[in-house]
RNA sequence: GGCCCCUUGGUCAAGCGGCUAAGACGUCAGCCUCUCACGCUGAAAACAGGAGUUCGAUUCUCCUAGGGGUCACCA
């Protein structure tokens, strides 16, 4: 029987001569200091990078980080049909963008670190050595069934309403003798490594998750497949076999792999490795209609990475917001201490939450508009600059010119006590600064109603002549207030609510005349800022303009 | 369908046998105010259902329902 299993894995691997003892040597356990977590993402090169996939990534990096362990990257790219060209690069890129920088594995210019290769279409050789030694251990062995016959055995069992898949006695080859695989082998017929479970029907394994506490599930006792027909692992044998070696402690992974596990810890234990600890963490669920479902990359443009960058949601507002949804006490953490950076906080793995969150982006907004209200005017040109040199070139164009300037428009409301929150994302800004620059300025809005057009004129043309540039806040008001009084509106707002037939209107309405003719709109920041930033010219052109074109 | 996970207001969530069941977002109302935004005050709004354990259950147990995940030579 030994023989037998010795024959068969020099037959399948017969220029494998190194062993798992050699492996152990080649790739020891780490130097580290008590306590430290050695995590990883294991991100398959697609070319799409998911909203969700920063949510393990953040986990992963914190718990490395605050614990001064090492924090991984590894391409699992053994599905050759998925593979994307350039997707590495992306992914890399992706997570840099939102702060996640890897101590080790995959960079843009290779590998870097002794754990290596971190690409598992380059680690084949590793995987056999230990599938060598799961077939001579008879824990492991060669399946030849054709893709039909596996068609028909699944449409037997489901007749039979059995669990579909290969193991026990629906396995034909589990038990074949040396001669008949010879024979399969050199006829030259394909055939894929099937693990040879030792689980047993109905048995039962008992599991500690770090999220989700202790769990019972059936144990495995499906023969599933450690090597392709290619001789690539399946990604549960190269799990098994990457984060053994690769000496990680903390495998953060999303939910849907909790029904894997059993098999997971069935490899593991086969192969004589210690099982690193499980952080399984809820799926984002997106609402659609009246149920939830998984967000979606092919309905749902915001599970999307990328989708946040053209938005321009800042780095800063999306790490906020992945950490109020990651840990629960962030939030209160954020409140009272608003200046920390986010690394200060203590993140724990017992304030993770156990269900599956909606995907929330009024929620987001707002985390993001505070984030927003709290940088300097240089820190949003800065990132505005940014964000529209890649997604509003035009904009960009106007807004560079006179970067000075630009930092002005943004310092508008920002200094105060109570800063303006206006600001959710980069992409408004175009309605936010338009009217600062003639060639994007038109008139939106309508002039009040309640102010007629012969005043509307009025108020346009004289305050032409009283406008005064070098005026501060308050004389500038004041001002305002005087045109008011002249033409028979209230100088407060308050006079004319409590006495209405005594006024035509009140201070409010001649400013919000001058807003839309300045601004074009009605709602804006201060005007007196605005004026001070477009200058006399500009503004006495614009009262100009919009005064030729009131009809009496 | 089997197995597994989950279930507190519209959303995110505190709670861990005894509370008028926090807080945040959103919504609504009011105040402040030259518009908007901010800020302040307030309001509406929840323990999925049923058994049990207990002097007492949101909290512990079981059942039901609902939602989700997974059952590949994809990860």
């Amino acid at each position: 029987m030994e023989d037998k299993n010795l024959l068969i894995a020099n037959l399948l691997f017969p220029d494998i001569t190194q062993t798992p003892e050699d492996m152990e040597k080649r790739f020891p356990e780490r130097a580290l200091a008590e306590g430290a977590k050695v995590t990883r993402i294991a991100p398959s090169p697609t070319g799409f990078v998911h909203f969700g996939n920063l949510f393990p990534a953040f986990v992963s990096e914190r718990l490395a980080r605050q614990s001064g362990g090492v924090f991984l990257l590894r391409i699992e790219d053994t599905d050759s049909q998925r593979r994307v060209e350039g997707a590495v690069d992306t992914i890399i890129s992706s997570f840099a963008h939102y702060g996640l920088v890897f101590d080790e594995g995959v960079t843009a210019n290779g590998d870097s670190g002794i754990y290596g290769p971190y690409s598992q279409s380059q680690r084949a050789f590793i995987y056999h050595v230990f599938a060598k030694d799961l077939v001579e251990r008879g824990l492991a062995y060669p399946c030849f069934l054709t893709k039909e016959e596996l068609e028909d055995i699944r449409a037997q069992q489901e007749a039979q309403k059995v669990l579909p898949g290969c193991y026990g006695r629906w396995s034909r080859y589990r038990d074949c003798g040396f001669e008949t695989v010879k024979q399969l082998i050199d006829e030259g017929k394909p055939y894929v490594l099937r693990l040879r479970s030792p689980g047993k029907e109905g048995g039962r394994i008992t599991f500690t998750d770090v999220v989700k506490g202790k769990l019972e599930m059936d144990e495995n006792y499906v023969d599933q497949v450690l090597l392709k027909s290619d001789g690539i692992p399946t990604y549960h044998f190269a799990h098994a076999v990457d984060d053994h070696l690769m000496r990680v402690t903390h495998v953060v992974r999303g939910e849907e792999w909790l029904s894997s596990l059993p098999l997971h810890l069935q490899l593991f234990r086969v192969l004589n490795f210690k099982a690193p600890k499980y952080l399984h963490i809820s799926l984002l669920m997106k609402q659609d209609g009246g149920s939830k479902r998984k967000l979606s990359k092919r309905h749902d443009p915001e599970a999307a990475l990328t989708y946040y960058r053209q938005q321009g949601y800042p780095v800063r507002a999306v790490r906020e917001y992945v950490m109020t949804l990651l840990n629960s006490n962030y939030e209160e953490w954020r409140m009272q201490n608003p200046a920390l950076p986010l690394e200060d906080f203590k993140f724990t793995t017992a304030k993770m939450a156990h269900s599956g969150s909606l995907f929330d982006l009024q929620k987001l907004d707002d985390v993001s508009k505070n984030t927003i209200a709290a940088m300097s005017a240089a820190e949003v040109t800065k990132q505005v600059l940014d964000w529209s040199r890649d997604f509003d070139p035009k904009l960009h164009a106007l807004l560079s010119a006179d970067r000075a300037r630009t930092e002005k428009i943004f310092e508008i409301g920002r200094n105060d006590a109570k800063p303006r929150k206006d600001i959710a994302k980069w992409s408004e800004i175009r309605g936010y600064t338009d009217f600062f620059f003639d060639s994007l300025f038109e008139i939106k809005d309508a002039f009040p109603e309640n102010v007629s057009p012969a005043d509307t004129k009025q108020i346009l043309t004289r305050y032409k002549s009283i406008y005064s540039e070098k005026d501060d806040p308050q004389q500038w008001f004041e001002r305002v207030k005087e045109l008011a009084s002249d033409l028979g509106f209230a100088q407060k707002p308050k006079d004319y609510k409590n006495n209405p037939q005594l006024y035509k209107g009140h201070v409010g309405d001649i400013s919000m005349v001058l807003r839309v003719a300045v601004t074009g709109k009605t709602k804006s920041p201060d005007l007196f800022s605005i004026m001070q930033i477009l200058g006399k010219d500009c503004v006495i052109q614009r009262l100009c303009s919009a005064a030729n074109k009131i009809k009496e």
